[in-house]
DNA sequence: AATCATTTCTGACTACAGTCATATTATGCG
DNA sequence: CGCATAATATGACTGTAGTCAGAAATGATT
């Protein structure tokens, strides 16, 4: 079957790559680009799918057939991106700071990310976690699964804390970072004193019992 | 000016009814009900705006006039059903009992609330947070202060700790519920493990001090 | 190279949310 | 009352996302 998939040739040479394949990653990798240049130069609402059909020289039909919907073109865009920005971001982090720190300096280089274009990532986000017309399942649950991962490892490095699960630690603070962004992206919350309270909320989260 | 907002007349008897005022009631009245009983019968995307207007007995401009969208209907109709809910929710809890069980309680009977319809939460959420079409932002707001305010009573009342404040800690838990809400209303997880899953967390966060 | 089956493409088409110029209705005032 | 002005209502209209019946391309088989 493989209905339209676009799957990986792993192979480099001339096993099977077949015409149709080839045509068909050729017409995503012009869709692709077509949809993040217009919706980055036009805004998404002010950008039409037969813009993008034109541009990526295909027919209206054909171009729901790589996407279900115009939302999910934007998905299908800057998952990738986002994805190794994701990597990025944790795979440079100060060494020595605490956890919270650590975890600020994560979400705030998401939320400069973010601020490249809000109306987009208001949509993205949106999309990300309702998906309207479902697809990319399997692409948004490795994103998540990296940013947990991150968050998890930094919780096991830098809190000392018999008492609570890292994994649901790490679950927690991305479910405030969430919340962080929405309150900013979706009702236009200033971005400083939504981050500024995120802080406060990690700090009662991960608070390293101040005991004595 | 008053641009078609519909005001509350206080007083009660004939100062200044006004026949303006009265239409403008009775078909936003008339609006709500048609809007509901479609909605909930027929689904959101199986309902069209010029049914609604039908139902109404008002011309489809006409509609639009009341609402900005149709999902903008959607808010219209539940905002306050959701709030008197809220309200509700807070009035009759159980007594005697930690902070993290009187907040699954709450959140419990929350879930319970959207299990009714599966589809018009998922909108309606995504509607409350993210507004395509702003305008209600009084009533949403109202909505969250409801529920801040009766976390932050949990709290304050269950929670001797003087490490955090309430409000932001109420505000965690909020935040905290949100996320496994959208986890089982976005993708479709299982609605007993991400409830399951959120009174760990709840705990982790609330984690009364059990030192020594 | 001719035939067939299957996958992929296509643009004319449909359905519907939301707009807008015009019509209707209310109210205030002389 | 009759006129003027503002508030509200209306449905024909528009723009566009998404569909679908058929066309074209590919690859397999002989």
């Amino acid at each position: 079957m493989e209905s339209l998939e676009v799957r990986e040739r792993v192979t480099s040479d001339q096993p099977k790559p077949g015409r149709r394949e080839r045509n068909k990653l050729e017409k995503q990798a012009r869709i692709v680009d077509a949809t993040r240049e217009l919706f980055q130069r036009q805004g998404f609402s002010e950008t039409t799918t037969l813009q993008i059909a034109d541009a990526a020289d295909i027919g209206t039909g054909t171009l729901f057939l790589y996407a279900s919907s115009k939302e999910d073109l934007l998905v299908m865009v800057f998952k990738d991106e986002m994805l190794e920005s994701a990597r990025d971001i944790f795979a440079q982090l100060p060494e020595r700071a605490s956890a919270v720190d650590q975890m600020m300096t994560v979400f705030e280089k998401m939320v400069v990310y973010h601020s490249r274009d809000i109306e987009l990532s208001r949509i993205l986000l949106r999309e990300l976690v309702m998906p309207s017309s479902s697809g990319r399942h399997g692409d948004i649950a490795e994103l998540m699964d990296a940013i947990y991962g991150g968050l998890t490892d930094i919780v096991r490095r830098n809190v000392a804390n018999g008492s609570c699960d890292p994994e649901v630690t790490a679950r927690s603070a991305f479910a405030l970072y969430y919340f962080a962004l929405i309150t900013w992206l979706g009702r236009g919350f200033d971005p400083e004193l939504a981050m500024a309270q995120l802080r406060k909320q990690l700090f009662g989260l991960l608070r390293v019992e101040v005991s004595l």
